[in-house]
DNA sequence: TTGTAGGCGTTATCAA
DNA sequence: TTGATAACGCCTACAA
């Protein structure tokens, strides 16, 4: 069936397609359209089924109303649920969501920039890979709008949503500390994500505070074979003769294999080692014991992307804006 | 800056529109313009960094190379690696995605429609919500294509893309009876969804077969309050007189709260009771046994939707398909 | 109170 | 070998 354009409502009725605009549109100033014309237009759409092309206007009025999201992995829960989230407030401000992947590919995420802007989009949100700056520095002399999530680039002066990496990082491990723990191992991504550093400088700063700070407890592993490299560095950060008694995990797939590797090599969590971890995951509560774990308030990241990225849109705010939420520490689970 | 345009190339170069469409999609036949102007149309079109504009294109072909996908909840798991593999897939055939979400109300689904409409997408992929039968006749009547996917309606003659539901919770809870089980109860959810319904309908099956068929241990949780629920029917069910030996999950939902419920009532899972889930978890993994579980090939069902949408949008294919899409029984971890 | 017409960026048809 | 032009569906300034 033919999709039902103005002119057919327009046709049917026998008036002009710029009267059925206005009244669709609401832009009946002071009684321009008769009640009675207004009203029969309405009935018509209606009994048409009339849906407005909003290809057509988006061309008319150069606005898509459609944001894109470019996002690492939809897979992983974090950017599904920040997805969800951003994909409901977008909708209830009217912008559709285009979504790409990356998979933590630069290539990967170029490409989706540039489908992104071909399709229109007025802005865009993006949880950018690493050494993606250049792309960003595009965007920004091309004049498009973006708002980075959950990462950025400190030496960029772009809008952001981040959590307060550092600081939350470094609360956490002062927990282990006040727990008891003296030797504090770290496992983390090789790379060279800013957030991440971040939690691993927290990290750091809070053992040299203690004064009980080492390197050689310090483990990376490798993004594409994380299952493999944790096992591995779990393995050896648990055979060092100077036994360690806790550690940090700086992510939510490192932690998730990391207590896999722990209790793989029977360690006693909790009894043994104290463990901290980046977001929940429903393992932690089928474990006999709570695990403490930093909990990212995700819906908060994305209502403050959508509505910073639609602010830039809508010119409501100029100028670049670094939005920190606070993620919370999370001690003792409440269920189970 | 001001998005370039085919014009602005053409003006820069002196030469008309057409030619330049022509050039830059390829369709110069049999030499219809000259090697050079192509040439230095296509250098002008790199300098200039131009885009194609693909609302415009698709408002003057009648085809926006975009699939609208209306999924229940991108934050579960599930549905985000739906939603991840159906992007790739797409994105791979030259469509982008744009997303809805249901949060499995009827409504939503019915607004998400309607939105994806107006962006004239060209298909739908749809997990549709409960009773939303009238929304896709209405998709049918409209002539808009499209295919559903984990879920659907046995009544409506439409494209699908399921798992063997039945059969393979036939199959599973036969492990289950195999392994000695005499009392196997079942936890689901109160709803009217065929796939659900169906998988209930396999372990009632298998349990007649066996002549251990018992009506009074079978719990339905609401959607809704899924913990509370499913705490609850996990208590009715370990207080039974006659005690239960086994327990059939069947979503993955359900799975993770029915095994938290057991876990917290100090259950030995495997020894005093066994239990079959839906779909993979990694908190599965870190239990100190084994947890059977029923896992969905979820890239081929994204890939199955994604070829059988798009083949009807191309006009591959005529009339209506289902794919059945085998899920797998996994008895025992590999990892840990 | 309503209609006309131009144009957003494309593609396609026809003419030059 | 290339250009002019109409059209896709919509909005809006201007004319009636």
């Amino acid at each position: 069936m033919k999709r039902v354009s103005l002119k057919d409502i327009a046709k049917e009725l026998g008036v002009s397609t710029a009267t059925v605009s206005l009244v669709l549109n609401g832009k009946n100033e002071k009684g321009r359209v008769s009640k009675k014309m207004s009203q029969k237009i309405l009935d018509k759409a209606a009994e048409l089924n009339y849906v407005p092309n909003t290809l057509a206007k988006g061309l008319k009025m150069g606005k898509s109303r459609t944001i894109g999201l470019i996002v690492a992995d939809v897979s992983n829960l974090f950017f599904g649920t920040l997805a969800l989230h951003i994909q409901v407030f977008a909708e209830q401000k009217g912008y559709s969501v285009i979504i790409g992947n990356t998979n933590e590919q630069l290539k990967a995420m170029e490409n989706a920039i540039n489908s992104l802007y071909g399709r229109q989009v007025e802005g865009l949100i993006i949880t950018p890979t690493e050494k993606s700056q250049h792309l960003l520095i595009k965007l920004i002399n091309n004049k498009i709008p973006f708002v980075l999530v959950d990462r950025s680039f400190p030496e960029l002066a772009v809008n952001s949503v981040l959590i307060n990496n550092y600081e939350i990082s470094y609360q956490s491990t002062e927990q282990l500390i006040q727990k008891g723990c003296k030797r504090i191992g770290l496992v983390t991504y090789k790379q060279d994500h800013y957030h991440i550093n971040e939690r691993r400088r927290g990290y750091e700063d809070a053992l040299k505070q203690a004064g009980i700070y080492d390197p050689d407890i310090m483990e990376e592993v490798r993004y594409d074979f994380l299952e493999n490299d944790t096992r591995k560095v779990i393995g050896n950060l648990i055979s060092q003769k100077e036994k360690i008694d806790g550690v940090f995990f700086t992510t939510n797939s490192i932690s998730i294999n990391g207590v896999k590797g722990l209790i793989k090599n029977h360690i006693n969590i909790q009894e043994d080692i104290q463990i901290m971890c980046f977001d929940e995951n429903d393992a932690f509560y089928i474990l006999p014991y709570s695990v403490p774990f930093i909990k990212q308030p995700i819906k908060e990241m994305a209502k403050n992307a959508v509505e910073l990225l639609i602010d830039q849109l809508e010119m409501k705010s100029e100028g670049t804006k670094q939005v920190v939420v606070n993620a919370e520490l999370v001690l003792s689970r409440n269920s189970i």
